[in-house]
DNA sequence: CCTGAAACCTGTCTGC
DNA sequence: TGCAGACAGGTTTCAG
């Protein structure tokens, strides 16, 4: 599921609580279990729960896509959803679910539940952070990331735009989604070359950078298929999953491609191909 | 340096 | 109905 929007989202929820579902603040870890071992990052399975149980939460954060758990100043747990991760608040009743791969016990009776179906997420527990997080890009949303560092960014490389906007170590929390979005409303094709763009193009691309994640953020991120529950931003989607429907712009047939693997949709008309311009 | 393919996984959907 | 194949919000690794 997650991108930036919705690890945010998961974030907030549990530090601040939300509807019929209390903060994790100030929970002390009861007790632990771990349903599938390569889950776990590190450390080993005893070590990981010999020093998760006791331990008291003292902040929920966020970096890119890393969802982080600080427990005391020098002990990190770091949950990475990958494609169908997700981080499940409930009172202890019954079984644990389905594609439940760790599991820690709150006092107060609570129950929080790693579930991953494809089984690609991970967690590690950690000292320091820096080595997993130092290859990180900006935050987007960082009130110092401008449209001139990003500007500064894409010309340091001849890239395809959409796969380095995705690159983590370039800009660390866009996915397909919000990338598919960002590009659409910049008017930009999902294959321009990095350096190519021009400073107006990049700012507007900063703009819509933020703009689409903002926007995730306050709609409490995409819920699709089974994964996740609660946002809607899907139900504010451009192009993403909206291939042969009219642009909301032009009224042109949204067209998908496939980039670095990855599907892309976009408006022929609104993002022109670069492949297709006219050269003088 | 850049790009594409494959691998890691399970579930859903489509088409024959 | 059954089954093969494509595809899914991510990242890493390797080949060319």
């Amino acid at each position: 599921m997650p991108e930036l929007p919705e690890v945010e989202t998961i974030a907030r929820s549990l530090r601040e609580g939300r509807l019929n579902e209390p903060s994790i603040l100030e929970r002390r870890i009861t007790d632990v279990y771990l349903l599938w071992e390569r889950t776990l990052a590190t450390p080993d399975p005893e070590e990981f729960k010999a020093r998760l149980i006791g331990q008291v939460i003292q902040d929920i954060g966020r970096r890119g896509k890393f969802l982080i758990i600080q427990l005391s100043p020098d002990q990190h747990l770091l949950f990475h959803l990958r494609m169908s991760g997700d981080l499940i608040l409930g009172q202890v009743e019954g079984p644990p679910a389905p594609h439940d791969r760790i599991i820690l016990l709150l006092d107060g009776n609570l129950r929080l539940s790693f579930n991953d179906t494809r089984k690609f997420g991970r967690a590690w527990l950690v000292s320091d952070t820096g080595p997993i997080l130092e290859n990180l890009g900006p935050e987007p949303l960082d009130p110092t990331f401008s449209a001139e560092d990003l500007f500064s960014r894409l010309q340091t490389f001849h890239r395809q735009l959409k796969p380095l906007l995705m690159d983590q170590t370039f800009l660390a929390g866009l996915g397909n989604i919000y990338t598919d979005e960002a590009l659409h409303i910049a008017s930009i094709h999902p294959l321009r070359h990095s350096d190519t763009l021009t400073f107006a193009e990049a700012t507007r691309l900063w703009q819509s950078i933020r703009h689409v994640l903002q926007e995730g953020i306050r709609l409490s991120g995409a819920s699709i298929d089974w994964v996740y529950r609660g946002g809607e931003f899907q139900n504010h989607f451009r192009v993403y999953k909206r291939t042969g429907e009219a642009c909301p712009t032009c009224g042109t047939s949204i067209q998908k491609i496939f980039v670095g693997q990855r599907g892309t949709h976009y408006c022929p008309n609104c993002q022109p191909n670069p492949q297709e311009r006219v050269q003088y």
